[in-house]
RNA sequence: ACACGGGUGGCAGAGUGGUCAAUUGCAACUCUCUGUAAAAGAGUCGCCCUAACAGGCUGCGAGGGUUCGAACCCCUCCCCGUGUA
């Protein structure tokens, strides 16, 4: 059979490099920004938004698809393209990351980066009095063991253990073209020995994903937090692996440390694989990481940012000063008002934003230019 | 003119003798968001002072009174709404 999944490298300029990642549903380039569709849906857009803002390939969520409505459903329905309209690429990550946001993160009301520095956190996890949140329940949805992780619904309460072998039929179910490895997403927080332990049972989880999937359109996830050694080993087993391509996750714990695990990492990654740098977009961050090699992008923060009324790179709306300003008084008055429209037009923004930025990107290697672009825009 | 009802912080609107510098909503302002439990969350919001706590000052239409103590009770005045002439 044709192999219709591929990766190739096009052009380089120092370790920054342009690629062509391609699938049955049409070849994306690289450096490429993935918004996330967890849902089956890009909130607040179609679609044909989708493509207008110069999209290629997204990002939906093996879990919550999984959970609703269903990945028989979506199968029945003829798979998550058909499902949702879309004709592009579509990656899956695997649940790896909610066994972290339910599990975990929950407990600690963290995410994958802090402010905190690993001294600090002691004093308690909670700085700035938050007390009020309705998000958390403060009761972690996710119990991890050597089997696999356990989630409780939080939709309905419902009880589901999720094993390699689940996550992957799943996405193989909804017909994703390129899949995740279930893995565990540390935390910040967590110290030496725990994220050892994690990333090695994350290994073992990611060896039995890819028995369990035949083909060979899968990304393996690197972890091993901000230690060094277990980057190096994690990045190792990943690139070594047989995978398709090389996932980049767990805790960064802040823009500093992400650049030095990719330094660590750089050197023992197979040159031939797709680098797929999860849940990173930050502008900065992005300019860095693809210095270093990195190819995939996902993140939730341009479409999250929008529907806050916050525009890339830098300017919030919803501002009294946007009121009489003819460039933004419509949006602004959108947002004041609570107009669906808002959340749409302001999401547009950001993704073609996103786009553009990528598009500069790849231009800016091919013309071995990389390191002027990036001087404008960083710092 | 008379009779009711009412005048509270930028606005709306609670409070009706001490726990009130005053509930709440809106507006305003600040911060946060990185593989989405997010069209989200946290905070400030009379003035002075403090990093903060504390403290001081002014304050519920105006003026006066009762009281240990008043946004709240009484009197006079001003203004607004409704009704009757």
């Amino acid at each position: 059979m044709m192999k219709s999944f591929k990766f190739e490298v096009v052009a380089q300029d120092k370790k920054a490099r342009v690629g062509k990642l391609m699938s049955p549903h049409g070849a994306v380039e690289t450096p490429a920004f993935l918004p996330v569709a967890t849902q089956a849906s890009v909130k607040a857009l179609d679609t044909r938004d989708l493509h207008e803002a110069g999209v290629g390939m997204i990002l939906s969520n093996t879990y919550h698809l999984y959970l609703r409505p269903g990945a028989d459903t979506i199968a029945k329905l003829g798979g998550l393209h058909k499902f949702m309209g879309w004709d592009g690429p579509i990656l899956t990550d695997s649940g790896g990351f909610q066994v972290f946001s339910l599990g975990f993160g929950i407990e600690h009301e963290v995410g994958k980066m802090t402010k905190l520095f690993s001294g600090e956190i002691s004093g308690g996890l909670n700085p700035g009095g938050d007390q009020g949140s309705t998000l958390a329940v403060r009761t972690k949805l996710c119990k991890v063991e050597e089997e696999g992780p356990t989630f409780q619904s939080h939709l309905d309460g419902s009880v589901h253990f999720f094993p390699p072998e689940k996550s992957v039929a799943t996405q193989i179910k909804l017909g994703a073209d390129f899949i995740v490895a279930l893995d565990e997403c540390t935390s910040p927080l967590h110290d030496y020995d725990y994220t050892k332990v994690s990333m090695e049972r994350s290994h073992r989880w990611e060896m039995r994903s890819l028995l369990a999937a035949r083909d060979k359109n899968m990304f393996g996830v690197i972890q091993g937090g901000p230690f060094k050694d277990l980057r190096v080993a994690s990045a190792k087993f990943v690139s070594e692996g047989d995978f398709f391509g090389v996932g980049i996750g767990g805790a960064l714990v802040n823009k500093k440390i992400m650049r030095e695990i990719l330094d660590w990492i750089g050197p023992h990654l197979d040159p031939a694989k797709p680098r797929h740098l999860l849940g990173i977009g930050a502008i900065d961050d992005i300019f860095e990481a693809v210095e270093r090699g990195v190819d995939i992008f996902d993140c939730v923060t341009p479409t999250r940012l929008a529907r806050a009324g916050l525009l890339l790179p830098n300017i919030d709306v919803t501002k009294a000063v946007y009121k009489d300003d003819p460039k933004f008084a419509y949006l602004h008055h959108l947002f004041r008002a609570r107009e669906l429209l808002a959340y749409r037009l302001a999401t547009i923004h950001n993704v073609k934003f996103m786009m553009n930025l990528m598009a500069d990107i790849r231009q800016s290697i091919m013309e071995k230019r990389f390191a002027k672009l990036k001087q404008k825009w960083v710092k």
